[in-house]
RNA sequence: GGCGGCGUAGCCAAGUGGUUAAGGCGAGGGACUGCAAAUCCCUUAUUCCCCGGUUCAAAUCCGGGCGCCGCCUCCA
């Protein structure tokens, strides 16, 4: 059973063939002149997600994401600013990272940054003027899009169809409108660095095409990034890597949906973008969501549909992924051990869900689908619970939430006591003395007990077997197992 | 103009030829509780934007509308 992609280039659905049991993946990073926001949120998790889905299934995962570190708006905020660009990149470059952690993303094999790649980029354009499918001029050289015929294959796009210059004057220079630059001469002020055409600084599409053939090799099994960049970011990568290695530069190409805001892209020039920062909860207090909301969010939705940003979908997302925990909180208390024979309809129905939910994820990623099953266990089992069922099995199926969990990378937090020892104790003895309280009919000072751990994030619940408390918001917090 | 996508309950969202049309959020009623919280039970799409067609059978396939969105030179 194995996993199948919709692939841009085909347009249709693939399985994904690995030659070996390493998968070669290449994702586009952001280009750090500003903190990242929720937009490029989406690609982050939801190809996290897949690494992760690839690696429970028993795969090494070589995940590739750049950081592009030279580039014209760099340019333009390091002006603003008063600072150079290399300093104004390194800031944004940590302040990404950070973001990345913050949302609780894997950290990638390499995080090449483009800074540091650009010899390797000027030998990938001598060889590519060498070989005839590039040209120079004043300083600059410029992809000839006419001497590769498949140019426009990844987009589908027809050149007699585009209108040149639609949008963006044309440089009379470049012998084709929809020639590229591969090498930009410097102009005073800027990053330059030495070539054989003079001083100057890489093209963008040049550096993804020069990490994935340092670092991957010449064909990536899935190459990744938003549908915003399959042309010209990806068709030119594309381009570049075909003519100058003969082979394909990957495999399956996968794009996903963009995020809107009140159905309507998200753009600084439209005022309706937020930031990572400030939305995800950190540990320095700010923020307002988990992470594991967040990450809740973006999987809720089909990774190639568009995706609609509100705080009501977050606050959704919060509630569900805590409808999880809670089962998780109540289940975990039992001990593992082998249910009886009684409990078998119940086991048999989480085997059947776990089928179900490989089979979600098969189907181009479905996440939805997937959320969906998890969900579905989760209700059968506060319902198993209810009917009195056997705790061991009722345990398994808190189990079986962590195990499929792990692959979206959700789920995985303490569910209900990340205090450990003295802390545990106290609580332990404040909710005994409480029962007391209880019993005695003194309930404003019982309340009072459980009002006040309220405000500490403790939630106290009364049930027929006595009191139980757990950590509010447990996605929150980090499980002290690791 | 070219390319691509979307339209499923109050909201979000799976499903893409035959299942009782997943799941979440919200709402209403009931159970439990000292009151809560959490949970359980019931209710909330005779129907999938509209109109035709194919088929024994369509939300799913085909044709035609209507509405919305993205990309078309450096934006994830």
């Amino acid at each position: 059973m194995g996993l199948r992609l919709y692939n841009t280039l085909t347009r249709k659905l693939e399985e994904l063939s690995v030659h070996g049991n390493t998968v070669r993946m290449y994702v586009c990073g952001p280009t750090v002149y500003d903190f990242i926001h929720i937009g490029n949120a989406r690609p982050l998790i939801v190809f996290d997600a897949l690494r992760r889905c690839l690696e429970e299934q028993g795969y090494t995962v070589h995940y590739v994401q750049n950081i592009t570190d030279v580039d014209d708006k760099i340019i333009r905020r390091a002006q603003q600013e008063g600072t150079s660009p290399e300093v104004l990149a390194e800031r944004f470059a940590r302040e990404y990272l950070e973001d990345l952690r913050a949302l609780d993303v894997k950290e990638p094999t390499f995080s090449p940054r483009a800074r540091g790649y650009v010899n390797q980029m000027i030998e990938v354009i001598e060889d590519l003027i060498a070989k005839g499918y590039a040209y120079v001029v004043d300083g600059d050289v410029y992809f000839s899009v006419g001497s590769f015929p498949d140019y426009g294959k990844l987009s589908g796009r027809v050149r007699e169809e585009q209108e040149a210059g639609a949008r963006v004057e044309v440089d009379e220079r470049k012998r084709d409108p929809l020639d590229f630059a591969l090498w930009k001469a410097a102009k005073p002020g800027e990053p330059k660095w030495p070539s054989p055409w003079g001083k100057g600084r890489p093209g963008w599409h040049t550096e993804c095409v020069t990490m994935v053939l340092t670092l991957l090799g010449e064909t990536v099994d899935i190459h990744a990034g938003g549908s915003d960049l399959i042309f010209p970011h990806h068709e030119n990568e594309l381009a570049q890597a075909e003519a100058l290695t003969g082979k394909p530069l990957a495999r399956i190409w996968l794009h996903n949906g963009m995020l809107t805001v009140e159905g309507e892209k998200m753009a600084k020039s439209l005022g309706n973008f937020a930031y990572v920062r400030g939305l995800v909860k950190r540990a320095d207090g700010t923020g307002i969501y988990s992470p594991e909301a967040v990450r809740y969010f973006y999987l809720s939705r089909h990774w190639r549909k568009p995706l609609d940003f509100s705080a009501d979908a977050l606050r959704e997302a919060e509630e569900a992924v805590e409808r999880v925990y809670n089962l998780l909180s109540q289940a975990e208390r039992f001990p593992e051990r082998v249910p009886p024979p009684s409990a078998e309809p119940f086991l048999s129905f989480l085997r059947e869900q776990r089928g179900r939910f490989q089979e979600e994820l098969s189907a181009d990623f479905n996440t939805p689908g997937a959320l969906g099953v998890i969900q579905g266990i989760v209700g059968e089992g506060y319902r198993f619970q209810a009917q009195g069922g056997d705790p061991a099995a009722l345990r398994l199926a808190a189990r079986a939430v962590r195990e499929l969990g792990r692959a979206l990378g959700l789920f995985q937090k303490a569910s209900y006591s990340p205090t450990v020892g003295l802390a545990e104790e106290l609580l332990g003895l404040l909710t005994e003395l409480r029962g007391e309280l209880r019993k005695e009919r003194q309930f404003p000072l019982a309340d009072r007990i459980r009002d006040r751990l309220g405000e500490l994030g403790i939630e106290l619940r009364d049930g027929p077997q006595g009191t139980t408390w757990s950590v509010r918001r447990s996605g929150d917090v980090p499980d002290p197992r690791g």
